[in-house]
DNA sequence: CTGAAAGCGCTTACAG
DNA sequence: CTGAAAGCGCTTACAG
């Protein structure tokens, strides 16, 4: 009726809870013969470790933290992170560890929440997302002593094992796609400029605008949020040299500038063209569809909890770059009218 | 530098550790001014109580359960569930609980889960979404005696306290909206016929067509993806005798509705009106702006996590009916062509 | 109303 | 390599 803890496997194997113990964890202590048996009975009596007993005598809480901060507008509607979650669990499950989730408003809050976490011992580590260029986080969390994993850039992880992808090298995929189209005239619509991994593109951007030629090659930076992506379209599309095809940050203010475009009385790819970065099943539903740089995110978050497991195991852990964002070309380009 | 235990404490006001425990926790066997001394000193050196501790001793692990479905394709993409979590957070978080994440393949795995979590206290409580009709999750969690609520109908509830809203009502608004336009041909495309609201939404549909004398009022039912709603969608409109105004279960469905309809030629108004269950950003994203049942999802999050807390306080709580979605009119209804 | 004590189920020095 | 023991920080009967 009652779980079974070590005491009882330790009766029934005929060792002490130490020695179960040790068995259990694969710590040295006991005898490989011994080890096996005692694993066998606890297996057999359906043995389930006490998180809160473990973590208590200083042993791993088997839970990661992340927090996610509170609803800009665009929460909810940008599928990356319930992707990323996604992946992340599924990882995260198959080794027992559980995700724990926290809202938090700004940095400092978070960082306040790293320090409880830790001090709860409630988390064995943390993933950081949306790093900055000067990110006080990762000088407190290494303060901290606190394992923990960036998913950004290497550029903003200071001491911290990142897992990235190379951003510059898929944003220049997506601007020799257009130039080869014939566009002459490309802007972009970026997120948060101080985000690290915008930093990133806007960088890659201004290189090969300058290598190619591109004079007109703009950044106007938003919130990622659908309105802020409209009204950036909205300002490009009415210069008097307007663009011919536009680069959005993520796919909810494509879909917006789609929109805005069509409401200004231009066609889709004929008079513009549009990409979008990051590929949710919403950029098949428009029309047109739209091209879009894609990559697994799921797959991404899968493998930074597996980073941060190993970090956690206290393995070295170096930073990983994951796979890159390419090209799908579908409706939303074409070459450019001239 | 340590973190102050309630050891600290009890020494600093000179009481015993049961006694600060006591004060604490709000519990009786301490006077009240001892009980305010001994707050004043807790909160004066920080204290913040170790939760594996109080986890282990038999108290409350200060965190609820929420378990998701492996993504079918809909997840990051449904906001939804992204909204609903951010509501649920802002509520918990106040109270000092945290949100313990796990991603489930089934609803078996899900009950095994459930188990798990009591068995190792590590969560306080659950909430139940997507409930069926006739749910296995609803029985097995009231034999285990785990606190929870259901994020659905009553009529799918069982015992568990339940928070909801009355979708038949918010269903028959939407349809007599297009029959005030003149609609005589209203046809539906549902979610996954199973879940408890869809059932209610269903049978809202037929009883408010008889009432009216919509003769073809139909209900495809569909797995809430953008590809199930396109398809349910073209099927509808090859009809020789297609609606004239279609009704979604979700917003994703609705805008691959309303591609498909322009790609068939259809103008969205003058030909074919479209209504959206769930009204995300997306939706004044699209072009026409679609008409949608909208409700303040994160606000639904924050009362149910206020009706879990309650039931784990222990609190008698009783099913409450949330706000009820009403019609937000965009540009995607207008009148019936006659 | 208050205090001293046992115990939750682990982990980990510390002796043998 | 193994065992007996202390201790993690709480909660909660149990005596006074």
């Amino acid at each position: 009726m009652k779980r079974p803890t070590i005491a009882d496997i330790a009766r029934e194997a005929g060792v002490s809870k130490g020695a179960v113990s040790y068995a259990l964890n694969g710590q040295p202590g006991v005898g490989e013969t011994t080890r096996a048996r005692i694993v066998a009975i606890a297996n057999a009596m359906g043995y389930r470790p006490n998180t809160a007993a473990r973590a208590l005598a200083g042993g791993a809480a088997k839970v990661v933290g992340l927090t996610l901060h509170r609803p800009p507008k665009t929460l909810g509607v940008e599928p990356f992170f319930m992707e990323l979650i996604s992946g992340l669990e599924a990882e995260l499950s198959t080794h027992s560890y559980g995700l724990l989730l926290q809202m938090v408003p700004n940095h400092a809050d978070e960082i306040a929440v790293y320090r409880r976490w830790w001090s709860d011992r409630s988390v064995d580590g943390v993933l950081l997302c949306d790093v900055r260029t000067d990110d006080a986080r990762i000088d407190a969390l290494r303060e901290l002593q606190l394992p923990a994993v960036v998913v950004g850039p290497p550029t903003a992880s200071g001491d911290l094992a990142c897992i990235w992808s190379d951003d510059g090298v898929s944003l220049v995929e997506a601007v020799e796609y257009l130039a080869a189209l014939g566009h002459r005239r490309i802007a972009r619509v970026s997120g948060l400029s101080d985000l690290a991994h915008t930093a990133v593109r806007t960088e890659a951007f201004a290189a090969v605008s300058a290598r190619l030629g591109l004079t007109d090659a703009v950044t106007i930076a938003t919130d990622y949020t659908g309105e802020g992506g409209a009204r950036a379209t909205r300002r490009l599309l009415s210069s008097p040299t307007r663009p011919t095809a536009l680069l959005y940050d993520n796919d909810i203010m494509a879909i917006a500038g789609l929109s805005v475009a069509q409401q200004m009385g231009l066609s889709v790819p004929a008079d513009l063209s549009i990409i979008a970065w990051d590929d949710s099943p919403i950029c098949r539903l428009v029309h047109p569809p739209l091209t879009a740089l894609s990559r697994d995110i799921a797959a991404y978050g899968t493998h930074a909890a597996r980073l941060l497991l190993a970090a956690i195991a206290g393995e070295p852990v170096t930073s990983v770059q994951d796979e890159l964002a390419h090209l799908n070309p579908r409706g939303s380009t074409g070459p450019a009218r001239r």
